[in-house]
DNA sequence: TGTTTTATGAACGATTTCTTTCGATAGGTG
DNA sequence: CACCTATCGAAAGAAATCGTTCATAAAACA
């Protein structure tokens, strides 16, 4: 066996399972752990895979570009906040379109487990529910961005044209008071499609966006009915905001409410532990 | 913090990342190692994770029921002898429909990185293409079926009417001289219009498939035009499939690395070294 | 054909991680 | 108030992994 085939059986095999130890490469390639190491490095420095201590993970698919790496921590923990206070205003048995990008990621994410229809056009959001029984899944077709892992085009766009669903959480690149933009033109077509389909539209956009024009225009702020944001944002957006007719909702960063209740892992204090969860809810 | 918040937070940062090292669980929970490992544990008893050196694995998804368990090893290397036959047929530039299936799926392992546009409804093979950027990917939308990932329904059909591709790769549940059989209903729809849409359709199936019906019959034998097969069919089938008028391409294990011989084959070398080890030559 | 380069496997010390064990703290219970 | 259980953190020995080095074999090359 070549060198070559030898590296391209180990990466296969590092994509399909997301991480292989290297003593189950050793097995199944038939060469020496030194080998391994050293073809490890290779791709390593290859990028396709990364090095672990006993064995390697796959980063050369979108997950590596999307979410293994740091980000920002400040705007990180401002969108896991920002997709815990969205959660809260979608209820169970909803028809949800969810869009492309990292904060509707992070929704998706808090979504899984809820009895819910889904729609989205984002390969990453699909394979969270794609395993799940619990939720249906559409997903819009189309020509998939290598980058981002959206479906775009006119199919997609046809598609949404005969749908509707009760609710659409729209992600953005930048929103002044004109309203939302977006940094991809067909992306923009796709995300008004998304509106027109849509009964009930909540934007998701951390205060870092506010202000910030991108390449195309989507929509007027009135289209949206809700839209959630950090505590970063400031007043004077506010009063844009609210002026637009828009629902604001201030996501508070020490609440992280995890809305997913795993099975009982200790049978004994579980009853009581699910108590604890305390938030007086005026209506 | 209590222990089901932080355990489910543990389970999330797995899951997004793939593979969590135990230092940044750690980290990013604010907790000693011993918790995490202790979570850890938890979380693997759960079925959730999967622990290795130096940190965990998510095993929750569709990752571990596709692929990452132990498939039949016969089988497994008839699959990938196929489809390693299947892509010396296919050449750059075209553009190539893919099914659904285990095979179909190492059809597309092996075509990542090739000049490609791919049109494809199944999700794992989507992920495969989606980092990709030499190859151009389609994805056709639809209801996401659970339990195989594809996408199926009027829709995805709908889409297939009014797109052509050079050529489709079709798999197939069951082979019989009545033609090729499917067990799902709407699969087989949405696999019929796949074969409308095709130029050329090669049906990649290893020999256990043949003489089995299933469900549903999708189409007869005279619309494929080649048929890719393990050299385990029986001559019998292979006259009806060359009867009706189908290339045979016969795929041949070339290297297969059987455990049987790579065992006498380290035992006869390790002796024949030990014995020249022993023996140094002078300079 | 002889030389150079590359690839491979084995060994050893250094480093990291894992498991086990122990003590401390918080919260519930009689 | 005393007791008990569950959870957590820390330490130490055990185990596994990593990086490096060296010698051999194969391949590329002149």
């Amino acid at each position: 066996m070549q060198t070559h085939d030898r590296r391209t059986k180990m990466i296969d095999l590092v994509r399909i399972r997301g991480f292989a130890p290297l003593e189950e490469l050793v097995r199944e390639l038939g060469v020496s752990e030194s080998t391994v190491r050293r073809d490890l490095d290779a791709l390593q420095r290859q990028g396709a895979a990364k090095r672990t201590h006993g064995g390697a993970v796959y980063s050369g698919g979108l997950s590596t570009a999307t979410d293994s790496n740091e980000r920002q921590p400040a705007n990180w923990a401002a969108k896991r906040a920002i997709a815990a206070r969205t959660v809260e205003v979608i209820a169970d048995g909803e028809t949800v379109l969810l869009d492309g990008g990292t904060t509707t990621y992070e929704v998706a994410r808090l979504l899984v487990g809820r009895s819910l229809q889904v729609v989205t056009n984002s390969l990453p959001v699909a394979n969270l529910f794609a395993s799940q029984s619990r939720s249906d899944l559409v997903l819009l077709g189309g020509y998939v961005s290598p980058r981002t892992g959206v479906c775009l085009g006119p199919y997609a766009n046809e598609l949404l044209g005969r749908l509707h669903v009760t609710t659409t959480v729209l992600s953005a690149a930048g929103i002044t008071a004109d309203g939302l933009f977006n940094a991809h033109l067909l992306l923009a077509e796709t995300e008004q499609a998304m509106l027109r389909a849509a009964g009930r539209v909540i934007v998701v956009a951390d205060s870092s966006k506010f202000g910030s024009k991108s390449l195309t225009l989507v929509s007027g702020l009135d289209a949206i009915d809700q839209l959630v944001c950090d505590a970063g944002l400031l007043d004077s957006w506010r009063e844009i905001v609210l002026a637009a007719g828009v629902e604001l909702l201030i996501a508070t960063l020490p609440d992280s409410p995890a809305p997913s209740s795993l099975a009982s892992d200790t049978d004994a204090a579980s009853a009581k532990k699910t108590n604890s969860r305390q938030r007086p809810r005026p209506v």
